[in-house]
DNA sequence: AACCGAATTGAAACCGGTTTCAATTCGAGC
DNA sequence: GCTCGAATTGAAACCGGTTTCAATTCGGTT
C-alpha cells in the first residue's frame, strides 16, 4: 500500500533483459525466446506487475476506453443499458467511462469535457441534450468544437455527424395499437412528455399516425405533457380522469415511471385496471413487473441495444473512414396484465 | 474528428513561449507574466486546447480518479449510492470510474485489477464478495496483494488493511421494533439472505437482539433465507405465509426487492398488507413508493453515505499514514402504508 | 549608471510504457 | 568452419504533460 509501484524497468533489471524485451512479454507484439519469456514471467507474477493503463495510452494514442454519458443511472432503464454496454464492451477488450447528465446542462458539459480530457476512444450519449429535437444550436456547437472522437447518440443532435442508434418507436407504437385494437379500444390517450425529445416526439407523432390507420378519432384533450417522473405521470393520469363522459378506456405512457404514476393515480380514484382503464408503457423494465397490476410494456432486448452501442463505437474507432449510420432497435410489446378487453 | 489533438507544444510554439509556460498557465502553479497568460489563454481558447489527463496523470503519479465498484447498478440502492458519490468526488475535482460485480467472482477480479492498471488513486467496493464475512481468504489475499492504494468497503473484509463503513443495522433494527411493538405486533419474521454476506448477518443479529429486548419468542421458522431478489421475496413470503396457525404478524425483509416480492405473495393469496401482515424493509428506494401499499423502509441519507465513502477515500489519499477507520451510516425509519397496528 | 534580490522564463529530465531500427545471435546449408 | 538470411535483442526516441534548476529579466535603491 505504501510501496513504490513496480515498473517495467524494474523487471527488465531483475530478469536481466531491456525494457523492450519486457514490454513484448507483456504485448505478445513480437517473438521472445522461450528462455527468457519464462525468466520474465516469473518476475512479473513475483512482482503481481500491473503495467500502467496510463503510461500505455500515452504512447498508443488509444485508450481502449469508451465515454458513456447517460441522463441518469438511477433510472432503471438507463441503468441496465449501461450495465449492458459495461459487459459488450469488456468483451471487446475495452473499457467504459459512465457519467450522470441528471438533467443538468452544466454537469453534462463538464462530464464530456471530462472524459475527453481523459482521451476516450469514442463518446456515447444516451437521453440528455442529445435527444433534443430542436437541437440546442449552442450545444451541437459545442459538441462539434470539442469532440474529436467518434460520437454515437439515441438522439438526433442535428449539424453534428454522428452515429444515430435510434428505437423503432414507429413499430412499437404499431404493435400497441395492434393489441389495444383488437381488445376493443377506441379512445385512447397518450402521456407523453416535452415533444422537444426526440424519442418522446416520435412516440407521439406514430400515436398519432396509428389513430389514423385504426380509424380511431384525434382528440386533443387526450395528449398529456408529463415529465418522465412518477409524479408526473400520476398527475397526467388525474386529469385523463377527470373528463368524466370522455374518458379514454386504454392510456400509453412514454416510460415505465409515468406509467406507475398513471397505476397510483387510477388506484387511488378508485378506477381498476384494466378493468376500467388499460394502461401501456414503454421501457419494460423491472418496474413493469413489480407494480399491481403488472404492465404491458415495450421491450427493446436490452443486450443487443447495448452491444449494438459498443459496435458501432469500437468499429467508429478502427474504421475511421467511414461515414456515420443510423440505426434502429427492434421492438418488442410484452403483454401482461395491466391492459385488457374494454 | 480526424484531425490531430493539439498538444501543449503546438499551443507553445504560436504563443512564443516555452511549453513550461503553458503548463504553468494551465495549472495555476506559478506566476506568469501578463501579456504572456493572455497570449497563451487566447491560443488555448482557438484551439479548443484540453490537455491530456493522460499525460497529466503520468508525470503525477496521481490520477484523481477512485474506482467503484458495486455489485449491480441496476439495483436502485446502488444506482442512488453510485451517482451520490459521483457528486461528491466530481466536488473534490475526482472522477469515478464504476465497475460492475454482477454477482461473478471472475469479472469482480477483473474490475479490480483493470481500476489498478488504470491507476485509480483509492478503490472503493460496495457489495461484492467484500461484503461476505467469512472472508475468503484467497480473496483476501488477492486484495492484499494485488491493492496498493487505499481500499474501502462496505464490508468486513478480514484481514486486510482497509477503511469501513458500515450501516448502523442496529439502531435500524432498534427503530424497526420499537415501531412494531408500539403497533402491537409480537410475531416478528425476517426475510434475509446468506448470512455469509455480513449487512445479512448484521440484520439477522440484531433481529435476534431485539425479540429478546422485546420479551418476544425467537421461532426458527420465522427467519426465512431469502437472495435479495423479487422471486426471492416472493417464496420467502409464501413459506411464512403457508404456517396458518402460527403466521406471523409482521415481517421484516432484508431489501426493498425481497419486500417487493413478499407483497406481491400476500396479495396473491389475498392477504391484505398491513390489515393481515405489515412489512417493513430496508434502504428506502423509490421502489417503496411505487408500489401498493407504499412500504414502511429504512432511509439511510444516501448524499451523507456517499460523500463519506469519497471524502474517506480522498483522506486516505491525503495523508497516507493514517491508520483506517471503522465508520457508520445513521439510519432513519420511513414509516408509510405497509405497517399498521395488528 | 550600477547593483541587488525577486520575479519570470526556458531547457531538460522525468513519468512508464511502446515501437522503430540497427546490431547481434542463431541455425541451416555447404 | 564459414556464410547468409532469419530470428532475437537492446538502445533510443516518442507519447504529452509537470517540475526542477539555472539563467535571464525586471524593478527599485543608492
Amino acid at each position: 500500500m505504501i510501496n513504490k509501484t513496480v515498473t517495467i524497468y524494474d523487471i527488465a533489471r531483475e530478469a536481466r533483459v531491456s525494457p523492450a524485451t519486457v514490454s513484448r512479454v507483456l504485448t505478445s507484439s513480437a517473438a521472445v525466446s522461450s528462455n527468457k519469456q519464462k525468466r520474465v514471467e516469473e518476475i512479473i507474477r513475483k512482482y503481481n506487475f500491473q503495467p500502467s493503463a496510463i503510461a500505455r495510452s500515452l504512447s498508443d494514442t488509444r485508450t481502449k476506453t469508451i465515454g458513456l454519458l447517460a441522463a441518469d443511472i438511477r433510472n432503471p432503464y438507463y441503468a441496465r443499458l449501461v450495465v449492458e454496454c459495461e459487459l459488450a464492451a469488456n468483451d471487446l477488450g475495452y473499457t467504459v467511462i459512465v457519467g450522470n447528465a441528471l438533467g443538468n446542462h452544466g454537469l453534462e458539459e463538464n462530464n464530456v469535457a471530462r472524459m475527453l480530457t481523459q482521451r476516450v476512444d469514442a463518446l456515447i450519449q444516451i437521453g440528455c441534450r442529445v435527444d433534443e429535437r430542436a437541437t440546442d444550436p449552442e450545444y451541437a456547437a459545442f459538441i462539434k468544437r470539442i469532440c474529436r472522437v467518434p460520437f454515437i447518440t439515441t438522439g438526433k443532435l442535428e449539424g453534428v455527424d454522428c452515429h444515430r442508434i435510434r428505437i423503432d418507436d414507429a413499430d412499437a407504437t404499431r404493435q400497441i395499437f395492434d393489441h389495444l385494437t383488437a381488445l376493443g379500444h377506441e379512445n385512447v390517450a397518450f402521456i407523453g412528455g416535452q415533444n422537444s425529445v426526440q424519442s418522446t416526439y416520435d412516440k407521439w407523432r406514430c400515436y398519432i399516425y396509428q389513430l389514423g390507420r385504426n380509424n380511431l378519432t384525434f382528440r386533443e384533450e387526450y395528449v398529456i405533457e408529463g415529465n418522465y417522473s412518477v409524479d408526473g405521470g400520476f398527475n397526467c393520469m388525474n386529469r385523463l380522469l377527470d373528463m368524466n363522459g370522455r374518458r379514454p378506456s386504454a392510456v400509453i405512457a412514454v416510460n415505465d415511471y409515468a406509467a406507475v404514476g398513471a397505476l397510483q393515480a387510477a388506484f387511488e380514484r378508485g378506477i381498476r385496471t384494466p378493468e376500467d382503464v388499460s394502461l401501456v408503457s414503454f421501457d419494460n423494465t423491472f418496474l413493469s413487473e413489480i407494480v399491481n397490476p403488472k404492465l404491458t410494456s415495450v421491450d427493446y432486448d436490452y443486450p443487443a441495444y447495448g452491444k449494438l452501442l459498443i459496435d458501432t463505437a469500437v468499429k467508429a474507432v478502427q474504421n475511421p473512414g467511414e461515414p456515420p449510420e443510423e440505426q434502429l432497435i427492434k421492438t418488442r410489446l410484452i403483454i401482461r396484465q395491466s391492459t385488457g378487453k374494454i
